[in-house]
Formats: structure tokens, C-alpha cells, sequence
DNA sequence: AAGAATAGGTCAATGTGATTGACCTATCTC
DNA sequence: GAGATAGGTCAATCACATTGACCTATTCTT
């Protein structure tokens, strides 16, 4: 069974591959930061779109309802119920802002601040722990490359 | 404006942003890497559903309905509609298998395998370029960290 | 050969989440 | 006071997935 031309077949088929699992290994790394949050959340009958709300607000306090919405790129009826179920759940706090009193402020409480946190806290947990046990050399190449990845998306 | 401990603070505060980085840098990277097929596959009316089928039967020509079922992890009523949509378009061929008529062996025509190339190929062509900027040892070191991440998914 | 099990398809009801569109209040600006 | 703005709410609709029930064709079992 001839073969003429093997390094090229062999070096584009490990490239495919590793090229697929690269891919893949992404997926599973996505997942798996996702994971614990999420079952987190869901004791208290919350979602995704209720971590992004504590985690923006956690880190622009007194933002507004429109600020948020722009930022999470919904429109203002989609955001309004999960807004309301976390402030029932005492999680966030809304008041009039002083400059103008059309806009309210958001902000968290000491409970949402502590489950963001906690929730945050999590994820990012996970990568630093994947980071230190590649050290910082590894580190500064992983940034380089998953920013190439992302250098296309707009912003 | 004394501080008691300014190396731990910049630290803990440059670790933190720089998670929080990571985090941001990983999403962007996600949609990057999903924007252009997206938009490919909009064209004709589908969805990144029909690219994961496709994506699929392409590395595993003549697989059943059930196992592409498992793989994908849908309910059959789920996997009906879309399989029935790339019949229809022609870029998937179904036919009853020699061993048993009951199971249908699923196939991509030679228009089905050219588009799922496209569609995978612009996808790994991403990372492909993005290994190459950062050179092998920095994509030995994505590989390290981006795997780490992923370790906490059975699989 | 009869009956049970299996692969697959389909109809129906339901649920979730998001969207668009219209309309409303309170407030601010000019 | 008129018009613009921030926000809220009701309603219709859409996309998509799920469960459940039922059906055919085929294969396996005994």
C-alpha cells in the first residue's frame, strides 16, 4: 500500500484533528465553568440571565434599568421579570436616582452581593486554578491565543 | 493615603480583573468562532442545530437516527424537524441499513459534505490561525489550560 | 408463527423565553 | 404647557424543546 505522500496526509490529518479537539476541549472548558453557577442558581429558581444581571450591577452599583439592558442586549420586557424576581428575592434594591428620578438605580444587597460572589467567585475559581497549575508562561499563551479567537468580534 | 498591604491588594485586585478578563476574552472567542458559520447557515434558513448534525455525520458517515439522537442529546421530535429540513435541501441522504431495515443510515450528499467543510473548515481555520500567531508552544499551553478547565466534565 | 421488543415517525399539548407593538405613568427639559 | 425620556405593563406571537401517546415496520425470542 503506497503512499506518496505521506507527511502531508499524516500532518493534515493530526492538524485536523487536534484542530477538532481544540474546538471540542473549548466546548467542554465552557460547560464546565457554567456547571456549578448554574446549580447554584437553580436552588433558588434562577438563571443564566439572573448571575449576568448580579454580575454587571456588582460591578457598576446604581446603574440603571436602561444602562443594564444595553449592556445585557435584551429588550426592557425581558428584563423586566427577572429584574422583579430578584428584587422579591431580596437580592437587588431599586431607588430613585438623585439627578433624576425617572432613572432607578440598581443595586445589590448584601445577600446579592454575597451570592454573586459566591457565583462569580466560582467561576473564576476555576480559572485560576487551571492557570496556576500551568504557571504564568502557559498563562500569558493561553490569553494570546483565545484573544486571536476573539479578536474578530466587534468591541 | 497610607496602605498596609499594597502587594496583596494589586495582587488580589490584578488577579481578580485579569479572571474576570479571561472569562470576557473565552466569551468573545465562543461567538467569534460561531459568528461566521452562523451567518452561512442563515442564508439557507438553518441553524447551528443543523451544523451539529452535520458536523456529526460527517465524521461518522451512516450513523442511525438514535445515535445521532444520543449525541446530540435531544428528544427524537427534536431531531425530526431538522433532519427532515436537510433532506429536503439535499444535504443529507437517508437510507435503510443492510443489517437492519429498520434503522436508517444516515449520509451527507456531496452537497451536504461540501457545506459542512465550509461551515467546520471556517471554524477550525480560526484556530488554526491563531495557533500559528502564537507558535507551538504557546498552543501546547492553551491546550494545557483550556483542558484543565474542562477536566471537571465526565467525558 | 405469535408476541414482545426496537427504530423511527408523528400528532398534540405544554412550557419557556424572547420578540414586537401599543399604551401608560412619572418626570424632565425647553 | 408641549414634547421627550425612563421605565413598566399588557398582549400577541414566534421559536424551540419537552413529555406523552400512538402508529408502522421490522427484528428477535421462544
Amino acid at each position: 500500500m503506497p503512499r506518496k505522500t505521506p507527511e502531508k496526509t499524516n500532518a493534515y490529518t493530526h492538524d485536523h484533528s487536534r484542530l477538532i479537539d481544540a474546538w471540542r476541549v473549548m466546548h467542554y472548558a465552557l460547560r464546565a465553568v457554567i456547571a456549578e453557577p448554574d446549580r447554584m442558581l437553580a436552588k433558588r429558581g434562577l438563571t443564566r440571565v439572573h448571575h449576568r444581571i448580579l454580575f454587571f450591577v456588582a460591578r457598576q452599583p446604581g446603574m440603571s434599568v436602561g444602562e443594564l439592558q444595553a449592556v445585557l442586549d435584551v429588550t426592557k420586557q425581558a428584563l423586566n421579570t427577572p429584574l422583579k424576581q430578584l428584587q422579591t428575592q431580596g437580592l437587588i434594591d431599586l431607588s430613585k436616582a438623585a439627578h433624576d428620578a425617572r432613572v432607578r438605580r440598581i443595586e445589590l444587597t448584601a445577600e446579592g452581593a454575597s451570592l454573586e460572589a459566591k457565583l462569580t467567585g466560582e467561576q473564576l475559581q476555576m480559572f485560576a486554578e487551571a492557570f496556576a497549575h500551568a504557571g504564568e508562561d502557559a498563562t500569558a499563551s493561553w490569553f494570546e491565543v483565545t484573544g486571536k479567537l476573539a479578536e474578530r468580534i466587534a468591541r
